[in-house]
DNA sequence: GCTTATGTGTCAATGAAATGTCAAGAAACG
DNA sequence: CGTTTCTTGACATTTCATTGACACATAAGC
């Protein structure tokens, strides 16, 4: 089954080169000049990756890209004028996945795309103790067996997995799950304690997740 | 303060051309050409941050990576040529904070630095004596091993610490640690015992922290 | 040197505060 | 609806902070 691309690019000499060296390399391309009529064919079918050029008509690519992430976690690569450094900041601040300077060969397009695609196929797994995490599909195993963790109990693992080694506050674990801020401590230690539970942990004892008096917890590998 | 960067690359045009656009952009750069003096220098000194190159002459990248790894928990970002994607996924399984492929961009690496930067946010860490204090971690440790100090014990020894060399009187001491100001001096003389008996120190012989008669304490370092 | 007043070290008891977990209910989800 | 997830109060438990008590150390005066 060959990947879907969605083609955003206004110059319509450059769509039909860029549509047709991708189908020679068994990619399905949707070409689009108006980002407006792209988005509304993202939400009406699936696509494995977006291809996006920031110089666009009728609305600013940045909001374009914005949108993309917003309605779906397709894979972005967003192209533009060579040497907009802002612009690859702030491409990369969006969450965009690759970034590519025009001009740019046909083929370091393919290579980037698939690339992306590999790093979604399998998200890039972090590796931490006894555990591997999904970011992208926000999942965790343990020692290869599967972790049935609550999406407010992963984005709380995840965090103390990022920090390990350092102590995190319950303010930040607050913060890091998108929790209210004016959530109770007691609610944080709740999920720490299933979280615990799930993973085979015991808070006086504890071989992973370690409670620091009077500051939050830390993760200890 | 700058943000300090090991650069760990065998090829002295590239390391100059790294070195140099990073120092640009604001870093304190250190590089070297052999692992083993890098591996020394990160435990001489902290860094930020590590950019690995994983063409290395005289060890495997890989085992310099789970050295690092196992040593600190600094981030590491690890570079290496182009489509070695075996070695992408075991970088990530080895904990690398992010992959970069050969050849990139030097822009494209410090972006990649300020990324993960971010994601770690670790306070500036306080060196003195055999201590290194992480203070926006509330985190102590000696010689490498952690400190378990309670919240008041922290307050008071990052005082001392600061002070070091000098002498600070207990009204000093309770008011760093944001004490009750009423609180009695015995108080503070059981924090300072507690506090050395964690240190492996003795009022005695002192080799951390030394009373001073009638004043109060002083950190000789 | 001896005495005395005062400072320091640490034990042990107490009270204060943080944490672990249960269980009940509220909110989100399908 | 029924189920899952999230939140929070309640209570037991743990850990910490404080302080008096007393031994010991130090400085100063005689």
């Amino acid at each position: 089954m060959n990947k879907r691309v969605l083609l955003i690019e206004d110059d319509g000499r450059m769509q039909r080169l860029i549509s047709d060296y991708l189908t020679d390399y068994g990619f399905d391309v949707t070409a689009f000049e108006e980002p407006k009529a792209a988005l509304e064919a993202l939400n009406a079918a699936p696509f494995d990756i977006v291809v996006l050029d920031l110089m666009l008509p009728g609305m600013d690519g940045f909001d374009v890209a914005r949108r993309i992430k917003a309605a779906s976690n397709v894979p972005v690569i967003i192209s533009s004028a060579r040497g907009d450094i802002g612009n690859k900041i702030h491409g990369y601040e969006l969450g965009a996945d690759d970034y590519l300077a025009k001009p740019y060969e046909p083929r370091e397009l393919v290579l980037r795309i698939e690339a992306v695609l590999r790093r979604y196929d399998r998200g890039p797994t972090l590796q931490v103790s006894d555990f591997t995490v999904d970011e992208q599909n926000r999942s965790v195993s343990m020692e290869g067996y599967p972790l049935e963790l609550t999406p407010v109990e992963f984005d709380i693992f995840l965090y103390l997995l990022k920090h390990r080694g350092g102590n995190v506050s319950r303010e930040q674990i607050v913060h890091a799950a998108a929790l209210d801020p004016e959530t109770k401590a007691r609610t944080v230690d709740m999920h720490i304690s299933n979280i615990r539970l799930k993973i085979g942990d015991n808070a006086k004892e504890p071989r992973y997740i370690k409670s620091v008096w009077g500051i939050g917890y830390r993760f200890i590998g």
